[in-house]
Parts: C-alpha cells; structure tokens; sequence
RNA sequence: GCGUCUGUAGCUCAGGGGAUAGAGCAACGGACUUCUAAUCCGUAGGUCGUAGGUUCGAUUCCUACCAGACGCGCCA
C-alpha cells in the first residue's frame, strides 16, 4: 500500500493494530487484506472479520473481537471500534473524513484521484484496429471505447500512453475486395457509394464464394500481388484504404478519439523477412503441410502458423513484428491489446512464440478480451451485411437527446453540441457499463433508454451539481473556509463516504484493466447525490450550512466529470 | 473431441470465502407554485444452473455434469 497520498482509512486501521495493539499474529498488510467493507452501513464503515484470529489464539472469534475493542482507542479518523460477533467494526469519524476528502478535491480539483503509480513508463495501448474496407459497426465499439478508457485512467495514474490504432489494412480481404470489384464493381460505382459499395462487394464476394470456392483461391493470389508489390493490386489497395480511414474518421471525430500512430498491419510488411529469419535462426520454424509453423504441442496449443504454403505472411507473423517494433521503439512496460474474447488463443499463441524467442519482456504483452455484440437475436455478420452502424447508431442517439431536450428544456443553448455530448455518452456508457467479457446483445430500446443507470443518468447528476453552484457563482479555493461538521445529514455523509471511495475504484479499475468498475461507481455516486439533493436544501438562509453544502456539490460535481473523463464521456454544465 | 468464457429477480447486470444476496429496466403506488421530475420515495419479485467436495463458514474456491457463446493450419 506504501505511502498513499489519499485518505486510506484501512491503512490507518492496519497501522493501528501494529502500533497500539501489537500481538495480533498477522502483519499490517495481512489486516488491511482483511479489512471489508460491511454489507449494511448501520454496522459501521469497515470492518475486521476475527475468524482468522480464532486460529492463531484458540479462542472465539467473538471474543477476540471484543478484547481488540478493549485495545483500539479512537484516533483522529477512526471515531470507534465495536465489536459485533465475530466483527469488529469501525466508524470513521465522519467530520474528519468529511474536511479531509473535501479538502482533497477543492485542492487538487479535476487530478481528483490521480496518482503517479507510472512513474512515466510507457503503455502502448492497440484499440479499435478496424478492418479497412469493412464499415465501423457496433461489433467495434467495445474495442474503441475500452482502449480510449484505459488510455485516459493510465495517463491518469502517471502512465505515457501511446494510443495505437492497429488498422486492418493488411490481409485476404484485400484479395477478396479486388476479386469482386474486378468482377462486380466499378470505378464510378465505389467512388459514389465509398464504403458501402466496398461492403456490398465484399458481400457479393462471399455469396459467389460459397457457390463457387475458386473464387477464394483467386483472392489469395490478389492478396500474394499486394504483398509482392504489383502495381495494379497496390493501387487499388491505396485507394479502398482511403475511403475507409475517411469513413472511420468521422466516426472517431464524433466519439472524440484520437490515436498516437495509425500504424496498422501493411506498415509491418517490410518487417516480417526479419522475424521469419529470426524464427529461423532460434529453431523455433517447422515446415508441415507446406506451411511456416512454431509447434506449441508442449504447452497444450495448436501450432502458431507463420507463413502460409504461398509464402505470404499470417496476422500471428505480423503481430510478433509488430511486437517487437514495438519494443524497440517504445520500450513499453506493458502492451495491452484491446480485442475480442474470440482471439483468446491467438494472442496466447503467438505470446508464447514471443516468449520462445527468448524476449523476457514477453509477459508484458497483455490480453484485454470483451465479450461478442449481437443484434437482437441475430449474430452480427458484416459478411451478410447484419449490422447496426455506429455512425447511425450515433446520430440516432443523438437525434433522440435533441427531442428530449425540446420536450424539457426548450430554451436550452446551444441545444446542438449538448445533443451531440449526452447522445455519444449514452453510446459510450452502454458499452462501458457491464464487465468487459459479457457477451451483449444491442437493442434499439436500451440503446435510446436515458433512464435510470445511463450515461445520460450520470450527465444530468452533473448538469443539475452545475446549476446550484452557478446560482450563487461558486468559486472552488483550496483555502476555502467550510464547517465538516455541518454535513451531518445521513444523506451527505453517505455521498462523502462515497467522494472517499474514488481514488480506491480507480486503482482497482486499472488493475483489472475494467472501466465498468468506475462506470458503476460514478453510478452509486449519482444515486448517493441525488438522494441528498431530495432530501437536503442547498441554498437555504444558514450560511453555514450553505456553504458547507455547496462544497459537498462541488466534491460531486468535480468527482463525476472527472470519472466521465476518464470513461471518454464529456460533461456538459447544463442540459 | 479438446480448450476458453458465461450462467444471480420477468429482462439487463453488480457482488465474488464471511454478518439479513444488491442496483437499474419493465409492473404497480406515491412526490414537481420549492436548487433541472433525464430525478426521488415505496410495493412486488431470488432453492445465486445442478450435484458433490474443501472450510468454522461457499452464491463466491475445487471437481463433475447441464445449458448458452466462442475458439481449435494456411481469414483477421
């Protein structure tokens, strides 16, 4: 846990048991490991489960707890110790922990929560890598958004992170493209419909395919043409990828997403003859069926496949280039890949390649799977041309918010650009808010729901924070004078126990690599602040208490558009 | 066949060795002359997939099975 420069209430409690009560058979980090939260507050704010200490001193844990009871006096944080059972819990001393973590934010504002765990290593993050030539649906939203997220929560936390969107520019489908624009299409027909002439004819290629599979064979030789730098092949290679990177373009425009390198598959070709000859070199290369393989029998997998029997090249070959270019080039401490559940072993495969080269830093390349999108029923297929755009996806979103708007803020300025923030939030948080490895199913109805935990849910907690602070034109000073004490409403001091937690959600949400932990906790924030605001006046004649209160609004307020940051998502002042 | 992931309220999901399993949506009943009702309060709703095992204690860990999704050589 070290030296935390956040409030750690359990740290407190852990050094506490060291210094004052001694002899407790386990170390100060064994009791902070212990120490949980209680599962109804009544009990308290913490509390150190005994069973444990049953065993050490022979004795019942109910007792055990009451002789600790006997040796905790309070401290400055820790109004007191009860035992309860086989429990011992703690209070905080809530004025204390109400001017500690009030203070904390009025001080260090929208760094509220950050840290410098990174120390300025570097990250390279690889997200939403979509595939040239195929239309940007819902199905990479995940990867878009999850990447975005962590990129911010480890910039955050002291991190230099470089955004990588490993495009899909590289690979069969090119060959596949060229077959069917050569026997379908025209130059006149894709230069009008841009990327969804470019879907119908890679739709068109897998209908034919199916009824006739030379059709396949031919691809893979167009695919050979552009790996061997035919002129026809690369021209028409160039020109399919600029009409997708404009498409995808607007769409990361929208989202507000950006990238640090763009560098994707086709900038690897020129690296590949390398990594084969070192393969080579190391033993590692096997010929079987007339292809490049590194046998893994040893370590329970299939063979990771390296060159195919025409010599080209594998997305396993051109990710261990990529690797290491990588390497070389960033010194990463960690690489994490940002992509579906259903590449599991791939990534594992050529990890272990990695690995085999005798690169130590191989376990720093690291995994981040989310589970699949579906539609309503159906499997996502952009082969049969099944998929939601995001694009439209979006601007319904956002056409939607507009109508809400006029129905409930009409006068509302600048109607436009907060339409556009809360309906791209919505899509966002949708994304953002379960466990990364579920498997989800998009449907237009929850998709367009802003009630209850939703983006939308968030950004309006926020707007209404906004609102009572700039009615009396609040200005946040860290020397501002304020009474803790007169936060002493349940409603307020379950909010500050909540402002509390979010140093500790973020540490865990990097860990886990998993930015739905911070969206549910923005939401139990929410719940807890909108609780209060029910329930407390802000703006009322006591001075005092005013002044107390709005500091606990602007906490609130602060603390949500921090986490919306770090989730990707803006938040507007009004709406 | 082998492997991975998932299974908790009608639906979508939290929780993840410990004290009576929590939210939201949908349903029903309440609260706007008062800081934005995209809100809040209340009611109802669960043999935590099934069976064993480990443990003082399992919804949580282990094993088997069931169900769903996915992956297993020249697509990415």
């Amino acid at each position: 846990m070290g030296n935390n420069k956040y409030l750690d209430c359990k740290e407190i409690i852990a050094t506490l048991f060291v210094t004052e009560v001694k002899m407790v058979g386990l170390d100060q980090d064994e009791i902070y490991a212990l120490l949980e939260y209680p599962p109804d507050e009544k009990l308290g704010d913490l509390a150190l489960p005994c069973f444990k200490f049953s065993k050490i001193f022979k004795k019942p844990p109910h007792v055990i707890a009451e002789e600790f009871q006997a040796k905790i006096a309070s401290s400055p944080y820790i109004q007191e110790a009860i035992a309860i059972g086989p429990y011992l819990n703690f209070r905080f001393a809530p004025n204390k922990l109400a001017e500690t973590v009030l203070k904390k934010i009025l001080t260090t504002r929208e760094r509220y929560g950050a840290q410098n765990i990174g120390n300025g290593r570097n990250i390279v993050i690889d997200y939403s890598a979509p595939n040239i030539a195929k239309p940007f649906h819902v199905g990479h939203l995940s990867s878009t958004v999850i990447g975005n997220s962590l990129y911010k929560l480890f910039t955050f936390l002291g991190y230099n992170c470089v955004g990588v969107n490993h495009l899909g520019d590289w690979g069969t489908q090119f060959g596949k493209l060229i077959t069917a624009y050569n026997k379908w299409g025209s130059k006149l027909a894709v230069e009008e419909g841009l990327i969804q002439e470019l879907m119908r004819l890679y739709v068109k290629f897998h209908e034919e395919a199916e009824k006739d599979p030379v059709l396949e064979d031919e691809a893979r030789e167009w695919f050979n043409k552009i790996e061997n730098g035919n002129q026809e092949a690369m021209e028409l290679w160039k020109w399919f990828k600029e009409i997708s990177l404009e498409e995808f373009q607007k769409v990361y425009e929208i989202l507000d997403i950006t990238f640090d390198s763009t560098a994707g598959e086709s900038f690897y070709n020129d690296k590949i003859e390398a990594v084969v000859n070192e393969l080579k070199e190391k033993n590692l290369l096997e010929e079987s069926k007339g292809a490049s393989i590194v046998n893994l029998d040893q370590y329970g997998m299939p063979p990771c496949l390296i060159l195919k029997k025409d010599g080209s090249s594998l997305y396993a070959t051109r990710d261990i280039a990529a690797a290491l270019y990588r390497k070389k080039t960033y010194n990463f401490t960690k690489n994490l890949y940002v992509t579906g559940i259903a590449q599991s072993l791939h990534f594992q495969q050529w990890f272990k390649v990695v690995e085999l080269m005798g690169y130590e830093w191989a376990k720093d390349l690291i995994h981040i799977p989310f589970g699949w999108v579906n539609l309503e029923g159906e499997k996502l297929s952009t082969r049969k041309g099944k998929v939601v755009l995001l694009e439209d996806l979006l601007e319904t979103t956002i056409k939607r918010t507009l109508e809400i708007i006029n129905e409930k803020n009409p006068g509302l300025v600048g109607k436009e650009e907060i339409a556009k923030e809360v309906g791209v939030g919505a899509v966002i948080f949708g994304a953002l808010s379960v466990n990364r490895i579920k498997d989800v199913t998009f449907s237009w109805e929850e998709a367009l729901n802003f009630d209850g935990e939703t983006g939308p849910y968030l950004q309006y907690t926020h707007a209404r924070a906004c609102s009572i602070l700039r009615k009396v034109a609040f200005e946040p000073d860290s020397n501002l004078d304020f009474e803790p004490k007169r936060l002493d409403d349940q409603a307020a001091l379950k909010v500050v126990k909540t402002l509390y937690l979010f140093p500790e959600k973020i540490v865990a949400a990097s860990n886990e690599y998993e930015p739905s932990i911070i969206s549910r906790y923005l939401i139990s924030l929410a719940q807890d602040f909108n609780g209060f605001y029910h329930e407390c006046q802000v703006l009322v004649e006591d001075k005092a208490l005013q002044q107390a209160r709005l500091v606990l609004v602007y906490a609130v307020k602060t603390t949500l558009a921090v986490g919306l940051g770090l989730l990707g998502i803006k938040a507007p002042e009004r709406m």
